[in-house]
DNA sequence: AAGTCGGGGGT
DNA sequence: ACCCCAGACTT
């Protein structure tokens, strides 16, 4: 009884929160909104934004909100429907998707679109239970859609969800625990509004990353603050940390007459199905042996150019970047021989970016100097 | 339950 | 340096 009259005082502050305070972001249709469409009886008023949800809540893991931003404007604009997405080549998503991370995202969210105009008439389906079954689709974002898209009573949990929730009732087992996220979970589940679980989820969300941040937070801003069992910052607690490995990756640029050789990362693993000029990864001490193994080709010296550090989450790489001035090589459906300033369709990782800025700088150095050279000697 | 998958924001 | 982010998937 006194839970209940918790519960209804949770949601009660949160939404009225929620329709001060809320974030106008590109993918959300706001409270008034929804109302005026809802008043002036248009059909699909919510489901027509279903795939913009979708959309954006693959965009949106693990990946905050203001780099999302243009992003989504981007990919909206190029794949405006379910429809467009499913029709267009994976190489396309991926260059949309360039610079944002995890592009297993990207290649998932393609498949789910094609699931989706296949066996679903193009609508996105409305059911946690199918919505699961999309690929890139877990709990949360199967929540999220259902709740957000089609106003269906069902929880969310991310770790905006997870923080304030623990605050809210004190829960200090570790939040990275499987029984804390169950246990967070059900919470999350008795909590959410039966009427309005889009907002409210959306609210929980906003006050996370607002207000209720991981340091910090602002309690005395917060509608929370006199239901709320923590008020600081003390939870909640994490206990997986790791650390990056370091190691080495070497990047060994072919150049033939102006052009260098791009190659087709595979499927699987990191920076799947990107581009990048022939990169090893390890260490190379003898660039000359192991272009003359790898690719039959014999080589001079080869020139090095940089050294520069790449971060990501599981591993500190060095970058060692050379170039190659090869006279023939052949070309396969994984390899390409491009100009550097010919390179839109071509989806990088952001270290080849990276090397692909320092050769162009080297190029614009050595160029003129080989034209001045031929120039004296005619 | 632990590991993998990116890159940027904030402190 | 470190933690965190509208997580999902594999092992």
């Amino acid at each position: 009884m006194r839970r209940d009259a918790c519960k209804n005082a949770v949601r009660r502050s949160l939404l009225h929160w929620y329709d001060r305070h809320h974030r106008v972001l590109p993918w959300r249709v706001s409270p008034g909104d929804r109302a005026r469409k809802a008043s002036r009886n248009q059909k699909n008023s919510c489901s027509v934004n279903a795939y913009h949800v979708l959309v954006s809540e693959a965009m949106l893991q693990q990946t905050q909100v203001a780099t999302v931003r243009a992003y989504f404007v981007r990919f909206m604009e190029a794949f405006p429907t379910v429809e467009v997405l499913a029709a267009a080549d994976e190489q396309r998503v991926l260059r949309l998707w360039q610079g944002l991370g995890y592009y297993r995202r990207a290649r998932h969210l393609h498949a789910a679109a094609r699931i989706i105009v296949q066996q679903h008439g193009g609508r996105v389906p409305d059911t946690v239970q199918q919505l699961l079954a999309l690929p890139g689709v877990g709990r949360y974002s199967a929540g999220a859609i259902a709740s957000i898209a089609y106003q269906q009573p069902v929880p969310i949990l991310d770790g905006n969800v997870a923080r304030v929730l623990s605050r809210l009732f004190g829960i200090r087992q570790p939040i990275d625990a499987t029984a804390t996220k169950n246990q967070l979970w059900q919470r999350a589940g008795e909590l959410v509004s039966p009427t309005r679980p889009g907002d409210f989820n959306q609210a929980l969300m906003d006050l996370g990353s607002t207000l209720c941040t991981p340091r910090q937070p602002r309690c005395a801003d917060c509608p929370l603050h006199k239901l709320c069992a923590t008020r600081s910052d003390e939870l909640p607690i994490k206990t997986r940390r790791t650390t990056p490995k370091p190691v080495t990756h070497t990047i060994l640029a072919l150049r033939r007459r102006g052009r260098y050789l791009f190659e087709q990362r595979s499927p699987r693993g990191l920076w799947s199905n990107m581009w990048q000029l022939t990169t090893a990864e390890q260490l190379i001490d003898d660039p000359v042996n192991w272009i003359k193994e790898r690719f039959g080709l014999s080589v001079r010296a080869p020139r090095t150019l940089e050294s520069f550090i790449h971060h990501t989450t599981h591993r500190t790489i060095r970058f060692e970047l050379l170039t190659v001035a090869v006279q023939r090589g052949s070309t396969n459906g994984q390899t390409q021989w491009r100009t550097l300033d010919d390179l839109d369709d071509l989806p990088l990782p952001n270290p080849q970016r990276k090397a692909i800025k320092a050769l162009l700088a080297t190029d614009k150095e050595v160029e003129p100097q080989r034209r001045r050279e031929r120039g004296g000697r005619q």
